[in-house]
DNA sequence: ACCGTAGACTCTACGGTGTAGAGTTATAAA
DNA sequence: TTTATAACTCTACACCGTAGAGTCTACGGT
């Protein structure tokens, strides 16, 4: 449930000295009382200012300049925890990813609640990514060229917690694995979907006219125009439940159906 | 079937002569044959050449200052066919979502074969995003800037087309809106998921060392280790189409479902 | 033949970017 | 006191997007 990290200091070498989750530090004045040197940085400081910068002013607006003068630090010293700027962009994800708490991945529940903790963790993962919407670029983009087993702990977290679930839910190797695909592809597509939904102008009263419909030709897309009512009173929450749904439907059957077990 | 694009010369105005479909020009000498001057770009041969560079090099190699360097041209003359380099980017979007056919898209087809063509559909989509990899980036980050109306028509007919199989499959308008989104969600997350599939180092001869995998600790990713092999053999176009099986049997369970009609 | 105009393009320059390499300082260990 | 090391800073380089002004050519009008 709580995420449970590992290496905080420098990149280089695992210092492993354990201050906590993504590391404290970098507020309070180390032992002596000097005021003339700061207390060193620390990878979670870093990459907890670097998320609140990209929340703020999207992800163009890290830099390592920026964000070195935003810890008051020479750009320079950010390379002490994270090797590069691509690097720094992965540990964003990671520190996003290890969020993502999956209910009922810990043994002895009842197998039935498959489902429901499928649809929870889809639930948690929807309201996260709503809280930072500027790392779904990175979500979808990151991990592809970092190779599965080089990801970090904490970003193969949540699949491994799935592919539990999936299994005590009945499913075999095979079958667990297209099952989370087919889920976790609907759920990272439906984030990017609802993502995408928009108003033009929200001081104008009708429907089409906010969305900016009325550019449209008319005859080359009669379908959208008159879609301008439906498009405005999207429910994201709801929507999601009902194409999860689906998804989980779908994934019964395949319990159900023939040849389960060792496929 | 076939993109039917509009404007293709310089940016700032529609200049309205059509040279085809997003322009040709840029190799064969002008009326002159003095050879001192070259034949002027166009819109069309700007996206096609950044297209080109794209694929080969992804999304980062691509410059203002490469792309003049490409076409032989200094980089300011791009500017005449977009407006910077964001445009540049939808351009490019633009230029994969036209090419993007949806079958049966035309009045008087059997209405019972809307679930063959939306599976055509995908699939079609999933051989054109193969073929781009890189751009997947842009179809998920750049419509997020640009509202629905404001977007090329080239970028929205998919959509349209979309909706109008929908419709004459029976649903209602917000019926078909939940429908599409069910659907291109789907659709999208699976070719994420997909891109994401990857080898370390393939000449490897056991599954979890091509994978990577040895380095992940057995005792915190049992699930995870164990699936090597099945991670391995991995085919996109059948995990593709047996999502898009399980969406299209929700879909039409929604359609025989109640409350159907005006929904 | 001359001029004016407009299109297509080039030149120069500015402020920003990531990061290599070497140098600096403060603390801890010997 | 010396030495080592961690944490950081300085300087510099090559690249980036793009504003602003200038250039060069073709063509239409007179």
């Amino acid at each position: 449930m709580v995420p449970a990290n590992q290496h905080d200091g420098p990149v280089h070498r695992g210092g492993s000295v354990h201050r906590g989750i993504f590391g404290a530090a970098a507020s309070d004045p180390k032992s002596s009382g000097g005021g003339k040197r700061r207390s060193p940085l620390s990878r979670g400081a870093v990459l907890r200012a670097a998320l609140e910068l990209v929340d703020a002013d999207g992800l163009e607006a890290l830099s390592m300049r920026r964000l070195g003068h935003r810890l008051d630090r020479d750009p320079m010293a950010l390379y002490r925890y994270a090797a590069n700027r691509d690097a720094l962009l992965d540990g964003l994800t990671e520190l996003l990813l290890d969020q993502w708490a999956i209910p009922g991945a810990a043994d002895g529940d009842v197998p039935e609640a498959w489902q429901d903790q499928l649809r929870q963790a889809a639930h948690r993962f929807r309201s996260l990514v709503l809280q930072h919407p500027h790392i779904v670029p990175l979500l979808v983009t990151r991990p592809l060229s970092t190779p599965l087993g080089l990801r970090p702990p904490g970003a193969l977290r949540p699949l491994e917690q799935l592919l539990a679930v999936l299994t005590r839910a009945g499913f075999g190797p095979s079958g667990a694995l297209h099952a989370y695909r087919a889920y976790y592809g609907f759920l990272i597509g439906h984030l990017i979907n609802e993502l995408e939904e928009f108003v033009v102008n929200p001081d104008e009263d009708e429907a089409g006219l906010r969305l900016g419909l009325h550019r449209l030709p008319p005859e080359d897309f009669p379908h959208l125009r008159r879609l301008a009512a439906q498009l405005l009173d999207y429910d994201g929450e709801t929507e999601l439940d009902q194409g999860i749904t689906i998804v989980l439907h779908g994934l019964q059957a395949q319990l159900d159906g023939p040849a389960q077990r060792s496929q």
